[in-house]
DNA sequence: AATTAAACGCAATATTGTTGCATTAATAAT
DNA sequence: ATTATTAATGCAACAATATTGCGTTTAATT
């Protein structure tokens, strides 16, 4: 059974109160006291085992870690992701749904779709 | 101005004779005695800004390589690759078509898909 | 054939991720 | 409350992947 550590509490609530994805260095870089580089990822296989976070591999293949937060309702990952070049800022587009069709015998099971260019916070404030 | 030099075209000749999409450790495994690990960086860097080839950021954050075929009649890189979980091959479904509608003031650049599961010839062989 | 700079090899370094093992600490049992 | 159990941690070592600097080679131009 998975225990309730405090390096586990404190980087859940790191990565639940960020309104963006976040990485592995992200995270050694603000709790390097906390813990081992070893244990975030350690604590990060285990939070998105239980669901409570869910990897994003970004567009230049660096994978990044966003909370859940509809999943309760459904829990699905397959919704878009958006990567700004500009501020480098990963989100969730939740609201942006894909309808896609596999070809004959193609079995499917995981969904990663990222879009990369320009967020609204980025193209409005220029 | 780019050189045609034997690295560049017997890397290219490999990645347009394979299938599927190859990672640099696939190129360096095979072409070993031909150059230098840190030269298959960048001739692969280069084929990919002269558009020659394109990239496919797998689910796992690895990143591969495909050469693109139709890419002469439109140069269109936002189809969805399949990533099969048995043979783990990757390869680019370009039959397949993704539309969706970004929120306001989001500026699309690039997308990026890829769908993981079972492909045809696993699922039909099994 | 001489010139020029892109491309190269090699070594060093940086980054990212994994594994083994002794120790620590969260939880359950007494 | 104390003890027992074992998940979780820290640390060191290792492995894989990627980048940079620099002197040398070589493709393309003159």
């Amino acid at each position: 059974m998975s225990r309730k550590t405090i390096a586990k509490k404190q980087i859940l609530e790191f990565i639940e109160a960020s309104d963006k994805a976040v990485s592995h260095s992200d995270l050694h870089k603000v709790l390097s006291d906390l813990c081992d580089r070893v244990t975030i990822y350690r604590v990060l296989d285990r939070l998105v085992s239980e669901g409570s976070i869910h990897k994003i591999v970004n567009t230049d293949g660096v994978i990044n870690y966003a909370a859940c937060k509809r999943c309760e309702i459904k829990h699905n990952h397959n919704h878009v992701h958006f990567s700004c070049e500009s501020c480098k800022v990963i989100t969730c587009l939740n609201t942006v749904e894909v309808n896609l069709k596999l070809p004959m015998n193609y079995v499917f099971r995981e969904a990663f779709f990222t879009v990369s260019g320009i967020c609204s916070k980025c193209s409005t404030s220029e």
